[in-house]
DNA sequence: CGGTCAATAGCCCCTTTGAGGTATTGCCGC
DNA sequence: GCGGCAATACCTCAAAGGGGCTATTGACCG
């Protein structure tokens, strides 16, 4: 008989935690071998169990699961992780992504594309539902901020005026302005009220 | 032996689904005696089994939970309902309430709180936790939006200009400004940005 | 019944802000 | 040293926001 797949599942939300349990115990060749109510119980967690695979809601207090999952593939490169989250725009894929992630699971995941990506996981493989991967690729890398720009967009999302922002950053009215047009230009927005909502509806800023 | 708390559950989420009917039916006085995943189900179940306590999803597909909910209370207006959804803003409660829901729970609800909230709503009470009610007094109604305030706040999270408001909706664009104007002194928002930012934060539009 | 209030719609004026265009400087990394 | 990024500056025109003022409708109240 083959090993069991050793799972963690990190998990603020009681109800999904122990249906993603429920789920993943029945199976013969997994097995969940701790639990993670945030990301800071999660990278302790890792450290105790060395998982097989690591599943972890995006969004949980204390830590969160960009966090944690960077967090865990700096002591542990080879860790494999799943993110389990109830939504995403592709600035959240992205961020995942980049902290190491191998999979991106929305929760209305069905029961069949559950396993598949666990056990593609395992095997070391990624795993992108196409829904995911075609938001990847309705927005084009080369439009992507940069960092000023992005500290621009938190506070054009915050509702500031140039001119606060200009204040809020220390730096000129003229330049924040200038960091406005090139966000405008790189979202495609009309003005910076569409840039701030499909800044949240992309997830682009942290909320 | 007192019969058993006959409880329907309406959640698209597969993990959240399994949970709660996990949770639940271990419980010496519920029983989960029917699910559905959308709120046309959720309302045909509901004619189906006559439940004493209905947990429903406010988001989900083909018929949102809000309307499920609704649909529900004019055919059986004492269906006793609580709305189980992963985040809500004021104005999601309010429109939950107002769709006749006895209780109004988020997702990070604990077991006992979920448990007693289904209890209470048996028995005919309401069910409130604190933090929601927190967030319903922080704003007063008073500074509720009209109905044509609520047009124009939706086409502003759009992104649109008041040239384009105006004649979206078929009104001058002098009225169009002085709705906005309305919408800013009652959200008590700087401008229409912040205004938009709020709107999609306190859930006051659908998204 | 008349009075009042809220919602909707429209108009004018005036000031500030936003958005688009163009240009220059300095820094950093490849 | 070239390209990308950050920062600054100047200009122009359109848009947004704040103020006041009017008028019609319908509901509700004494």
């Amino acid at each position: 008989m083959t090993p069991k797949i050793r799972i963690l599942v990190a998990e603020d939300h009681l109800v999904a935690r122990v249906g993603v349990c429920a789920i993943l115990n029945v199976q013969p060749d997994m097995e969940v071998v701790a639990e993670a109510t945030n990301g800071r119980e999660a990278v302790a967690q890792f450290r105790l169990h060395r998982p097989d695979v690591t599943l972890l809601d995006m969004r949980m207090p204390e830590m969160s699961g960009v966090e944690a999952a960077a967090a865990i593939r700096v002591e542990f490169p080879a860790a494999r992780l799943v993110a389990l989250t109830t939504y995403g725009g592709d600035g959240d894929v992205r961020r995942a992504l980049a902290a190491g992630v191998a999979a991106y699971l929305t929760k209305d995941v069905l029961h069949e594309e559950l396993l598949n990506a666990i056990r593609a996981v395992n095997r070391g493989e990624r795993y992108l539902p196409p829904a995911i991967q075609a938001l990847l690729d309705a927005h084009a890398p080369e439009s992507e901020l940069s960092a000023r720009e992005m500290d621009v967009l938190r506070l054009i999302v915050r509702g500031l005026a140039n001119k606060e922002i200009a204040w809020s950053l220390g730096i000129a009215e003229e330049t924040a302005k200038n960091h406005v047009k090139k966000i405008l230009f790189k979202l495609n927005a009309q003005d910076r009220t569409q840039a701030a909502t499909m800044a949240i509806e992309r997830g682009l800023v942290d909320r």
